[in-house]
DNA sequence: CTTTTTGCAAAGCGTTTGCATTGAA
DNA sequence: TTCAATGCAAACGCTTTGCAAAAAG
């Protein structure tokens, strides 16, 4: 991700973090552009790595702690998955995910027509829906090979 | 689910084991007609709570390795979740998901339109895909309340 | 100066493994 | 009689909690 796109997104998340009491420590600001660079989905084992090459003092709860702060606030989601380890995604704009069951990668695609799916009537009427998403289930291109 | 529909869940379910040179244990045999009559969608521990009531020297280890063995030969599947306990979905049958953000019930609905969208171009050229699905999320009409 | 956050350690929860015994085919 | 499944116990992996010290606002 370019520096300057990732200087909006720093911004973004200072206000949000002002709306939430919550205070921007270098950990958390090292987290979210470690996390802005994560094509993947990584768990919190996976980002405590990373965060340890910037920052070698910091610890597994802090990542753990602040991804989940983070998840709360909105500006990452959890990903759905099948087990352990929780994942994590920066992308909090819509999207869908398809899940390789050989190798479990995720890996997001954006499809329009998928954006535009009607909630059934009879769910529209009972519930609130926030967010709806497609899941494709099969073997990734590496995989097949 | 109606006793005469069981049974013939359960002589597939014979056929599929025999197949899978899987023996038939009384154990697994309880634990194919507790699932059946589970219409959420439950973790390992609450299938051993049901379970030690209809058979009380079940270990909770035959029960978990149960559900592993039934979701690998394809009797159950494994709902995509965001977290632990992992839950099981004994309808293998194709149908979405309804996820409540506040109280993590999962709900199934089928809906035909759903089950006949495309899968986009790109990915069925690069990959192959087994399963599609839609993940609604939102709250829950009891939770509305 | 107040309040949140951090790092550490321990506990907690869910899942998996090894192994001797049991039981299905 | 054979091979898989069970039950038990221990280990394991991931997540959460409590708390004193440190740091942000």
């Amino acid at each position: 991700m370019k520096e300057s796109q990732k200087e909006t997104l720093l911004d973004n998340l200072r206000k949000i973090c002002k709306l939430n009491n919550l205070k921007l420590t270098p950990q958390r600001i090292m987290l979210y552009r470690e996390l802005l660079d994560s094509t993947d989905h990584p768990s919190a084992d996976i980002m405590f790595k990373k965060a340890k090459k910037k920052f070698p003092s910091i610890s597994f709860d802090t990542v753990n702690r602040t991804l989940l702060t983070f998840s709360r606030i909105g500006v990452v989601s959890i990903v759905e998955g099948y087990g352990s380890p929780r994942r994590f995604d920066p992308n909090v704009i819509h999207h869908h995910h398809f899940h390789c069951i050989k190798c479990q990668e995720i890996s997001d695609f954006v499809n329009q027509t998928y954006d535009e799916l009607n909630v059934p009537d009879d769910i529209q009427n009972r519930c609130v829906v926030f967010n709806k998403k497609v899941i494709l289930e099969g073997i990734c291109e590496a995989c097949k090979n």
